[in-house]
DNA sequence: CAGGTGATGTTCGGCACCGAACATTTATTG
DNA sequence: CAATAAATGTTCGGTGCCGAACATCACCTG
């Protein structure tokens, strides 16, 4: 029965398996999480890797105008920071205390010492921050972009992947994936057309101005695309 | 220089080590990718891991009446189904082909051959897809939901991370995490507590009925509570 | 206990998107 | 080539949230 102070009250650190548990006991370190303490800023440097036990810690995106989005909560069922053992060492979120409490950290040598053990997985591991981060983006956008700037954005990301300038996609298809309505896909392929940044007929679109499509788009896609260059390797994110 | 059907296409792929990807290469099927074809479906079983070479690929969340949002997009800078390594086996979206193409597959048994190497990590990378899951259902959350439901899902989530039944927060900063104006938050606030599910006074907020919290709050709470319970020990999700 | 500050309550015009219904144009197919 | 289906364009009332401005209330501090 794990006491009141007990690491073991962050349940993944309770399931740790026997030997691990050993390894890393010696290595964790009691620390205070008060309200509004930021455990790392976006993009900043992750010294630790935190486990809650009876705090709750908000991974929230904050844009460039200072409005902000949660992304996700963390509280003793997990762990915050994911990236030092994701390989990417930082993310675009910050990590701040929502509810204060304690909980425990380990140092991000510890931590990634676990992780030396298997080499050939931080590929894929890197290639699921990236993806992580576009997912991250897509809940801040929905919440705060206009349907013409996210039109951009999925133009651009679906262009990111495919060689030449062409999409095969219909207007009803755009709309099931942005989660709007075919109309509202329209008005704002109409806006794009007439501005000559696109070109389309029957579900072929040719995108004319590339950089007109990121003026017109929110921060929202350089924030992944940069991710993407930066976690993988250039051959694997263009 | 790949030719037009190398695996190598795809950018993961081609950045294997040597090592790998003598050992992958034989293994790695060529698969045709039409436009709709559905890869796998929320919470069904993956046979494979796809890389594709020159196809799109949606995550899509498809709600319960019907309406969908997309999670995020792959194409051949990666890799479609990585909850078959990260340990989780399946995941609450659909994979669905969004731009017709090809692209090579892996069965599940030789991807997680892979990772056999480091038992370790295991439970870091499930918790990992839990967080994931949270994420994306965020998004779709944003997308589709009332702010009424969002604030009950926001409630009942972080009460799951506490002893307890009381949250020590001000509606300014539920706004902030939410991503909406502190007055909207005031108004869905004012509904519960006139519907007795809460009760709260300057900064302090009691959960009265939270059977009634669940009846108001959207999908999305149980979908991302489902995935803690499955993909970790009941320890760890409660 | 007077004043200040932080938290909550209220109102109003504006707008982006929704739901629905319908028109028009362009492939496809018998 | 006529018929049908698929894709796109247009309109209109409704609504949920925004931005802004302001009022009230409870606590703390001097």
């Amino acid at each position: 029965m794990p006491n009141s102070r007990s690491p073991k009250q962050n349940h993944l650190l309770a399931a740790l398996p026997n030997a691990e548990w050993e390894r890393w006991r010696p290595q964790l370190e009691w620390v205070d999480m008060p309200l509004g303490h930021v455990l790392y800023e976006s993009g900043g440097a992750q010294s630790h890797v935190y486990f809650p036990t009876n705090a709750i810690v908000s991974l929230l995106y904050v844009m460039t105008n200072g409005a902000s989005a949660e992304i996700a909560v963390v509280g003793n069922e997990g762990i915050v920071g994911v990236s030092l053992f994701m390989g990417g060492e930082s993310t675009p979120s910050r990590a701040v205390v929502q509810s204060a409490g304690e909980g425990y950290r380990l140092s991000s040598a510890a931590i990634k010492d676990e992780f030396q053990r298997a080499p050939v997985l931080h590929l894929l591991l890197r290639y699921t921050q990236a993806l992580i981060t576009q997912m991250a983006q897509t809940a801040v956008c929905n919440r705060h972009h206009s349907l013409d700037q996210q039109l951009c954005r999925w133009l651009l990301l679906s262009l990111d992947r495919l060689q030449g300038n062409e999409l095969v996609m219909t207007q009803e298809l755009i709309g099931n994936m942005l989660g709007v309505r075919r109309e509202g896909v329209t008005e704002a392929a109409l806006k794009l057309q007439a501005a000559g940044c696109i070109q389309y007929a029957r579900g072929r679109i040719t995108v004319l101005d590339r950089p007109a499509l990121e003026a017109r788009t929110c921060e929202c896609y350089a924030v992944v695309r940069k991710e993407y260059l930066r976690l993988l390797p250039v051959s694997v994110a263009v």
